[in-house]
RNA sequence: GGGGAGAUACCAAAGCGGCCAACUGGGGCAGACUGUAAAUCUGCUGACUUAUGUCUUCGUAGGUUCGAAUCCUGCUCUCCCCA
């Protein structure tokens, strides 16, 4: 994988670049759809691709190792196959899961024994083992098995959690080189730096990952409860630390202002379920502010759900009619705003691309902010 | 015509002398959601209020009682069964 740096915005980190992978080439700065169990909850995949301008979008290894489960899915000659999405594709290697257990797992040197949410039974996850599956899965990006300590950890376990993670990144790697993908195409192995909300123990992180030369590095463990000016501050710090020449990948971020924040600070990838899960729920986000489309205010709306909107649903209905298909609970109101929410959060990205190649993106972040941080 | 049952807040439905401004659903209104155990969860929903406060409510008109949505009587209406 090569990661190709196009533009750099003069008053800011923020970069536009672009990488190639074995399903296709990914501009940056890019927010990635997240579809856990090869699905991105309410939306095909052609529509994500035409309407919502995806490039790459995500699956996770928790989720799809216990189902459909590893055997089915090399059945089907991998993830990309089995869901129909042709593009890149990302997978999460469980570790954010691991930390969602809490009460049903245990962490150990080994790795981390868990239950399953879905029948309670026992399995194990190990460095080598989460690689075997994400080789298996098939995905174009795989990341290293991390612990995602809350935002509130002590210093010493957030110490002793960054280094077994530091000690299963090594385990990842050997794990990787000594393994190839089944379908015949390469895949990149991307770090996490962890280190919670310490300054030094993120630094530390940042400089042990940089060492094992991957395609790509991410940061994790943010957005887990720590202020948002905690989080800028250690995304500055490790992007400081991290090379300039590789895609930087903030895990599970964010609001669309977190997304210009983190932009500025030169993060080129982003997943989050916000747009999808607040979408289901009634929030979308627009280029003039915040709507939650239940409320009073926008039963009678006839204009179009985001005139500024790129994908056919921003036109083709009203705010008034979906509205009323959240208030009847028809399942046709989540799908709708899901796809609006992804088609603005990738409409989002490629502002900032195109202003930062313009040179205007510092400019551009401080008009919009405003903007986006407004309740309609 | 005879017999029986019932009328409770927007709807449905508990309550059957004081802990009732009234359980619970639904509906309505608002909020939350950040590497998806989430098409989920949380508030509020008689009026006036910051309220631990006051006022008006349980078909209707009276009555019993220190005290009634709850007991008694009349009236109105609804439903069921038999003719």
């Amino acid at each position: 994988m090569q990661f190709t740096l196009e533009a750099t915005d003069p008053h800011s980190q923020a970069r536009a670049g672009s990488f190639t992978t074995a399903h296709g080439t990914v501009q940056t700065p890019i927010f990635m759809p997240v579809g856990t169990v090869g699905s991105v909850k309410g939306v095909f995949h052609r529509d994500l691709r035409d309407e919502a301008g995806a490039q790459i979008i995500l699956g996770n290894t928790y989720h799809l190792y216990l189902r459909p489960g590893v055997e089915l899915l090399e059945k089907a000659g991998g993830l990309h196959r089995f869901c129909g999405w042709d593009r890149p594709m990302l997978t999460d290697s469980g570790g954010f899961q691991v930390f969602s257990l809490e009460g049903i797992r245990k962490i150990t040197e080994q790795g981390c024994r868990f239950q399953s949410h879905i029948d309670g039974s026992s399995h194990l996850f190990t460095p080598e083992n989460v690689v075997d599956t994400q080789r298996s899965i098939g995905a174009d990006i795989i990341m290293a098995f991390d612990e995602c300590p809350p935002g509130t950890a002590e210093h010493a376990y957030a110490l002793k959690s960054w280094e077994r993670t530091a000690r299963w990144l090594e385990r990842c790697f050997d794990q990787f080189q000594k393994t190839a993908c089944p379908y015949g195409y390469g895949q990149s192995l991307f770090p996490i730096v962890q280190g919670c909300t310490y300054p030094e123990l993120r630094r530390r992180s940042a400089e042990f990952v940089r060492q094992f030369n991957a395609d790509g590095y991410a940061i994790g463990g943010l957005a887990v409860g720590e202020p948002a000016p905690v989080m800028y501050e250690m995304i500055d710090i490790v992007n400081e630390i991290l090379p300039a020449d590789r895609p930087r990948y903030l895990m599970g971020v964010g609001t669309p202002v977190n997304l210009l924040e983190a932009i500025a600070r030169g993060v080129d990838l982003f997943d989050c379920v916000m747009p999808t899960r607040n979408g289901r729920n009634g929030m979308l986000f627009t280029s003039e502010g915040i709507i939650n489309i239940r409320n009073q205010k926008w039963a009678d709306d006839l204009s179009p759900i985001d005139p500024a909107g790129s994908a056919f649903v921003d036109h083709t209905y009203t705010r008034a009619y979906l509205r009323h298909l959240f208030v009847a609970g028809e399942m046709l109101g989540p799908q709708i705003a899901s796809l609006h929410n992804l088609g603005f959060y990738l409409w989002l990205v490629g502002q900032a691309r195109r202003h930062i190649v313009e040179g205007t993106f510092t400019e551009w972040k401080a008009h919009m902010i405003p903007k986006l941080e407004h309740r309609l």
